[in-house]
This record gives structure tokens, C-alpha cells and sequence, in this order.
RNA sequence: GGACGGGUGGGUGAGUGGCUAAAACCAGCAGACUGUAAAUCUGCCGCUCCUUGCGGGCUACGGAGGUUCGAAUCCUCCCCCGUCCA
């Protein structure tokens, strides 16, 4: 009953096959798909965000996809709360978790857990905002310096997204962040995780990426943008940030032609893959093959992979 | 054919005699990142050598010459691009 249970974590960049690998290992071995992504959870937001249709999850579940409205805001915290809750219910029904990391600080939250912080708080940031724009420049961090140097020490000066954060947990765990840090991570009770990294050759995954924002266009995306903005979506709203979404906004303003919102998106979307590179190279105990997710040799490599460790088919 | 304007490192583009291997931005590469993470931030970014140092050498601002102690910056000629006149 108390016993681990096992799931598979695909970790790589977009457009490197997680989705198709994910699908497959689902198939093969009785399992669901767990979407550890913080752009699909956004509902309406679908084409830009790479979202498997339907029509092609091939029967199988996919979980944690389309659970806020663009108006929320979605955190870290907050995955690994509703990521919990699945998979303790695939525990219970004795199907495979399988998550398609797409977001490694999601990843890490749910499979190491977050320090014991507050959450967000708008106000205390809007204050913050406020008073940093009356005193300027480097007020921020040096209040993070009173109220915890070794933070300060850590976090660069202009970053004021991490520094904000640090202050906000300082002044409302009322000690330092660094000490709430200290006192460890609650990791996640109850399951084993099994780490799948894909890594295509650089040069062919970035063709890919610019082939997929072509095929995204040529599927519809501008439309969807349109809809959205139509629907009354504020432009303000979060998933309005995500890679593309800006860009085609500002075409349908007419502030930017086709032909240029679709080279720049394909660069935004590189320097995002190369970022995701970069953070799931450090990660722990990946197992790394060298091609993309749709490929059928890679996916048949990686299911004897799997299998190997004792993750087997469930009779169906 | 003539008159202007211009040709700078992968790109845009500053620089009008030494403080310039050459601002800034972009691209690229590497990295950091415990509640905005498709975010945010940092470093490197001509070649090369080593005793890795605010170190040495070489190459570089369209081309070739020249002036000068010293030139991306001044002069001459040539080539190319743009605009205008014929």
C-alpha cells in the first residue's frame, strides 16, 4: 500500500518529441500523461502553446492541460499542488504517470518540493513596485541586503523579479529567506521518479523549431490569436507573454507584418530551447538519448529503458 | 558623364588623429535561477601564445598608396552602394 510508485518524467527542449515519446510510453505501459508545462495550462491558449489535440492523444488521459482562465495567475506552488493530487489518483487506479516536462522549476517543485514560503502576495509586490519607482534604481536590493545579505549576496542587482520574491518571503515569514530555505524541501512522499531527457542534435532541433512555427501559422495560430483578442482577452493577461503570442498580437494591430513576426518567433522560440537545455542538463539522474520523441528507434530505446528499471506494462 | 552622401567586427550602428580590438543594441555561445519560469538575470563574444595577467604577439574599420612619432579617423587614386543632375 505504502510502497513507492513509479513515474516517468520526459525532460527536453520544446519541439524535441516529448509529447509523441509521452504518448507512446502511456500506450505501452498503461500509464496517463501528466503535462508539467506552464504555458498549457492556460486554457483557449492552445496552438502557440503546442497542445497535443485531441484528435491525436490516441485515447490517452492528459492531465494538468486547460485548468486556469488567462486572467489567473499560475505558479510554481500551485502545480505541484494540483500535480499531487493527480498523481495520488493514477496511484489509486494503478496507472502510470508519465509527465512531459516542458518546464523544469515545475518539475524540480513537484518532484523536490518547495520550501515552506509564503505564496504571492500583489499587494506587498505592488507596494514594493511602487516604492522602487519613487526611490530608484537599486532600493530593492539593497532593502533585500538589510533583510537578508546572503540573498542579496546571491541575486543580482537588477534582477528585481527574484529579488522582489525574496523580500516577499522575508517580510512575510518574518525571518530571512534564506533561513526558510534552510530548513529543506519536502521532496514528494510516495513516488520514484524515473528521468527521460531528450536531446536532439542542436542544429536539427532548431530546423524543427522553425518547421513547427511555420506548420503553427500555416494551422491556424494567427486565427486563434484573433479569437482570443476578440473574446476579450486583456493583451495584459499572462499567457499573452508566452513565445508568439505578442508577436501575432501586434500583427493583427498592424504593427508588425507576417513576415516578420515569423522569424522572430522561431528565435524566441531557440533561445527558450537552449534555456531549457541549460536547466535540464544540471538536472539529477537523467537518462539522455540523443534524438527526438517521434522517433520510432528513440521511443523503443527508451521503452526498454524504462522496462528495464521494472516499469512493465499493466494488464489492461 | 557630373554633384553630393556613404562603405566599420555575424547584423544594425557609434566613433572624425593617440584614452579604440573599436560604444550601444541584436544575433550567437556558456551559465544562474525554491511560487511570473515560454519569465528574470549574469558572463563571454577577431585570431593566437603562455608563467592566465588591468599579460604578449598578430590581424582588423571597401582596396592600394601617402602624411604623421601615431590613422577607422587627414590626403591621393581606384572599386562598390544610394540619391540627385545630365
Amino acid at each position: 500500500m505504502n510502497f513507492p510508485a513509479r513515474l516517468v518524467a520526459i525532460v527536453g527542449p520544446t519541439a524535441s518529441g516529448k509529447s509523441a515519446l509521452g504518448i507512446r510510453l502511456a500506450g505501452r505501459l498503461g500509464g496517463e500523461v501528466v503535462v508539467c508545462d506552464s504555458t498549457q495550462v492556460y486554457r483557449y491558449f492552445d496552438i502557440g502553446t503546442a497542445k497535443v489535440p485531441p484528435g491525436e492523444q490516441r485515447g490517452i488521459a492528459h492531465h494538468l492541460v486547460d485548468i486556469v482562465e488567462p486572467g489567473e495567475v499560475f505558479t510554481a506552488g500551485e502545480y505541484r499542488r494540483r500535480a499531487i493530487e493527480v498523481l495520488e489518483h493514477l496511484k489509486q487506479r494503478r496507472r502510470v504517470p508519465i509527465l512531459t516536462v516542458g518546464t523544469g522549476l515545475y518539475l524540480r517543485a513537484l518532484l523536490e518540493g518547495l520550501a515552506d514560503a509564503p505564496g504571492r502576495s500583489e499587494e506587498l509586490r505592488d507596494r514594493l513596485r511602487k516604492r522602487a519607482s519613487e526611490r530608484g534604481e537599486g532600493y530593492l536590493h539593497r532593502l533585500l541586503g538589510r533583510l537578508d545579505p546572503a540573498a542579496a549576496g546571491r541575486i543580482g542587482e537588477r534582477d528585481t523579479q527574484k529579488v522582489i520574491r525574496a523580500i516577499e518571503i522575508c517580510v512575510l515569514a518574518r525571518k530571512s529567506a534564506t533561513e526558510v530555505y534552510r530548513a529543506g524541501r519536502p521532496g514528494l512522499p510516495g513516488f520514484e521518479a524515473v528521468k527521460v531527457g531528450l536531446q536532439p542534435p542542436r542544429d536539427e532541433l532548431y530546423r524543427r523549431i522553425d518547421r513547427r512555427v511555420e506548420a503553427m501559422v500555416a494551422g491556424g495560430w494567427v486565427d486563434e490569436v484573433r479569437r482570443l483578442l476578440k473574446r476579450g482577452i486583456a493583451a495584459s493577461a499572462k499567457p499573452f507573454e508566452f513565445i508568439g503570442y505578442p508577436e501575432l498580437a501586434r500583427h493583427l494591430r498592424g504593427e508588425l507584418s507576417l513576415e516578420k513576426a515569423i522569424p522572430a518567433i522561431q528565435q524566441a522560440t531557440r533561445q527558450y530551447a537552449k534555456r531549457q537545455l541549460t536547466w535540464f542538463r544540471k538536472e539529477r539522474d537523467v537518462e539522455w538519448f540523443a534524438g527526438f520523441g517521434d522517433d520510432v528507434e528513440v521511443q523503443a530505446s527508451v521503452e526498454s529503458y524504462v522496462t528495464s528499471l521494472g516499469i512493465t506494462a499493466v494488464k489492461q
